[in-house]
DNA sequence: TGACGTTGTCACGAATCTGTCACGGGGCTT
DNA sequence: AAGCCCCGTGACAGATTCGTGACAACGTCA
């Protein structure tokens, strides 16, 4: 969710209200008052996205966000038109040039932080949605249902990504931190006992379809999900 | 153009191919390995193609696609078939029964795709005024009208779109920033659980015709329309 | 203008989920 | 067999998430 942003802004006050906001958001800021500094900035960091200001000194914006899209390494990264002008001309252009979306002077902070998150969103990969099924367990992350031989199973959201990893990833043992990292995420912190929870109240809500016994212990190393005998 | 995709195949591996390259290409897909979940996906989710093997457990594709154009609600759905025989015989039984195209197999994923395109832009046309109906609950966007087992059901404006929303992508949860993006545009600037507050006024709407558990809370996900148990 | 319907937001409480701990059983090593 | 380590289990408090009632802003129409 946190993304690193550039905001290139040559107002300072303008800049720091945006970074302050965009901050509170729980992003990470880079600041640039000039195409210049702002080309390195794109080159050396590759931000999530550009906030760019239609008026900079020396280069208008426009030329910069051609610059970015003509060169490789950059030609990806997603734009957002900052420009305190309304009519419709400019709109068009700055659409045209490739910016991913656009946003005119004065706006408030809650629009700054949603048009980020949409043009994130429309960037992001979204995950494999493929049903799984293994020893009659079967889980499709469409419908975010689990069926155990034709009957519901159900299951809290951590134990349904758990469940998921698993059942993607059968038949070979995980250790407790590779499931954290991969089921929680490798930025939290939590307990490495945690996990053993999880499996527990993974396996209670199987038990009654049957299927308790594909999570298997493997003592020493970890958990393993196969249908095979432990 | 994306499309609600029926996948009937009992065969896992040519299933999963089939779903990965459908999606690959931006289509929902659904899957059913047998007749009798095929029929009841048919009726619910009314699906823009069905893929339909020639071969199934119990029942050939053939009898099932007969069946299908049997019912009045599923009669212009239309139909592949997929067949691994090349014979010129099945082909003609294949096209009498009402199938609108036929792939034998082994087939390119382009050659799918494209035959897909096709078919969906024959029935193009109509397609988006076509009445919606599960479970009892009958939608209909030419008369702007919504019936629960024949009773009137009084919604907003939103609430409509809402349930139009889900109706014709039942089954599947849906988050509420997809929710925002379909049914309230991508360039809206609303919270997120604005959804609930309407997912809330929609479920009492429908309570006086005892219809307000098809729409199901998926916590930590999102909601989902289904006519099956929670 | 005023009654009315619709919409987005908020605050509160209830239900549920989560992470952590302590306890105990059971296997493995020596 | 003793001791150590690893894991299962029940309990619990804090954190999330969701349902719900209320409300103000807005537009419409009489």
């Amino acid at each position: 969710m946190p993304a690193n942003i550039l905001v290139v802004e040559d107002e300072p006050a303008i800049q720091e209200l945006i970074a302050a906001n965009l901050q509170h958001a729980g992003h990470h800021v880079l600041r640039a008052d000039d195409a210049e500094t702002a080309g390195r900035l794109v080159r050396d960091a590759l931000p999530d996205v550009v906030l760019l200001d239609w008026m900079l000194p020396g280069q208008s914006g426009i030329q910069f966000a051609r610059k970015l899209r003509g060169e490789e390494r950059t030609k990806d990264v997603p734009i957002i038109m900052l420009t305190a002008r309304s009519d419709e001309q400019d709109k068009i252009l700055g659409l045209e040039t490739g910016a991913d979306d656009y946003i005119t002077k004065p706006f408030s902070p809650r629009e700054l932080v949603a048009r980020i998150k949409a043009v994130l969103r429309r960037r992001a990969p979204q995950m494999t949605e493929d049903s799984v099924e293994i020893g009659g367990l079967k889980l499709d992350p469409a419908t975010h249902r689990v069926t155990g031989d034709g009957r519901p199973v159900e299951l809290g959201p951590t134990e349904f990504r758990l469940l998921h990893f698993f059942m993607t990833h059968p038949e070979r043992v995980h250790s407790r931190t590779q499931l954290l990292d991969q089921v929680w995420g490798d930025h939290v912190f939590v307990e490495e006992r945690t996990v053993d929870v999880h499996i527990r109240r993974l396996r209670s809500a199987l038990e009654p379809t049957g299927h308790e016994g594909l999570v298997q212990t493997v003592r020493g190393s970890g958990y393993r999900f196969s249908s095979l005998q432990d």
